[in-house]
DNA sequence: GCAATAGTGTCTTTAAGACACTATGAG
DNA sequence: CTCATAGTGTCTTAAAGACACTATTGC
């Protein structure tokens, strides 16, 4: 048989042999620990385990759009609290025998949000929950999820240093310190709070100063803080960078 | 009905019809300047067009596996000169309408080689050849392939800054000078020689000396340089940064 | 008053960049 | 010899981090 013949008896477009998913690894704060949403899957394979929201690509319908279906279908958020998620495509994963029914490539997607209400688990799912990140040890997900999640969560701690994410996971006027706690959260890392103060202002475009304070002091005491929204730069220079990264490196 | 019955029933043409290809962005250093490998498209759609060497993805091929196999196939390249080509996925890039056959997702390869010879084109291709990437302006190409290569060149150049890429454009063995060249050619910048020299020596684990200097100077004169192996880093800290990025950055 | 936090001042250390300079080798 | 280049020295500036301190609020 001829390398074309070869080819022709598998060409794909007689026998579409493989299916193409979006899953989605969306990530909040919660009660100031950082959250990963999760569905247990109401149907085989993996029937009762817990996996990344996610489903197949629909025809005509782009992958970006399919992961911000995906994620509303499958938690019952959507309209305002929607818009307020950020997506943006991680990597694609395509093992051969990742999924059992067949050869399924997926498109992962990240989502950034704020803290949003409980999950209502969709029509494939029998339960939808954010799960707090370090419980993440203890459950075993389905399918190689564990794998693009751990992707997920270190393409989000790097894009907080250069890039000003950390904003979407604050409401649309936050503190510094409510920025701060952002970092310390997804870093688990704490911070210098006067140093980072004094670093997020000295970022062109990181945030712009709403003229606003908070209207209480915290909880414990304090003073008001001022009020900022996020400005306008798409990159961070200098970068805010984690800090005690040279052991990592090698 | 118990998992493995599910498995039984299951009707892979029950799912849409997607196909799923990788592209290869591949780039390469030849007498001074960054070149990108394209092929000319031997059938349609878009025949006779270039475009990125790529193809779809077999059963049970892995998508860097398949990455590797078109580039090979297409370039007539392969044995101990693919050992050296660094390849890393790039992104999936599925808009409905990309492609006049059907739906098709690709999954985008950025492949980095030394110097390579001549490509020979494969069954696929009527044509291969080493395009610098300065003529790619006045070059069409087939399907949203511009996009890709556009995204491919904006990582490579940021993986410079924070990767040991570079020392896979150049030799086993390279001088700093070289290193340097491959920085410029990449970013498009002159870089100061006795600068970049100290802070190439001064990133732990970037290079590593070999102990031996070139047999002869320059071509134009000069002492002989030291030769240096890539080091062991994976990630360069700190980080060599483009220079003038202020203005990129809203 | 006391504790906690917002925000600023200041000093040290590290890194980046500008510039000058020496030494080496091809022609 | 001349000229280009490898490699180093040194100074300036920018940025990161340590630490101290004041001011403002809740309790």
């Amino acid at each position: 048989m001829s390398e074309e013949q070869f080819l022709r008896a598998y060409d794909p477009r007689d026998y579409p042999a493989v299916a193409v998913t979006v899953d989605v690894v969306a990530l909040t704060i919660r009660d100031g620990a950082l959250h990963l949403l999760l569905i247990q899957r109401a149907e085989p394979p993996f029937e009762g385990c817990w996996a990344l929201p996610g489903g197949f690509v629909r025809p005509d319908e782009d992958l970006g759009a399919a992961a911000r279906r995906e994620f509303a279908e499958e938690t019952g958020l959507g309209g305002e609290q929607l818009r307020r998620v950020h997506f943006e495509q991680l990597a694609s994963y395509g093992t051969p025998d990742r999924d059992p029914r067949m050869r399924i490539v997926s498109v992962a997607h990240l989502a950034f949000a704020p803290d949003l209400p409980e999950p209502q688990a969709g029509s494939d799912a029998s339960a939808a929950q954010w799960l707090p990140v370090s419980a993440l040890a203890s459950r075993q997900l389905a399918f190689d999820h564990e794998r693009i999640v751990a992707d997920g969560l270190e393409r989000a701690r790097s894009k907080l240093e250069y890039t000003p994410l950390a904003t979407r996971f604050v409401g649309d006027e936050f503190t510094i310190a409510e920025l701060r706690a952002v970092y310390e959260t997804v870093w688990g890392h704490p911070l210098h709070p006067g140093n980072f103060h004094r670093k997020v202002l000295s970022v062109p475009g990181l945030v712009e100063s709403t003229g606003q304070t908070t209207a209480h002091g915290g909880a414990k005491g304090g003073p008001r803080a001022k009020l900022y929204r996020a400005g306008d730069a798409r990159l961070l220079h200098p970068a805010l960078l984690r800090p005690g990264r040279e052991e990592t490196v090698r």
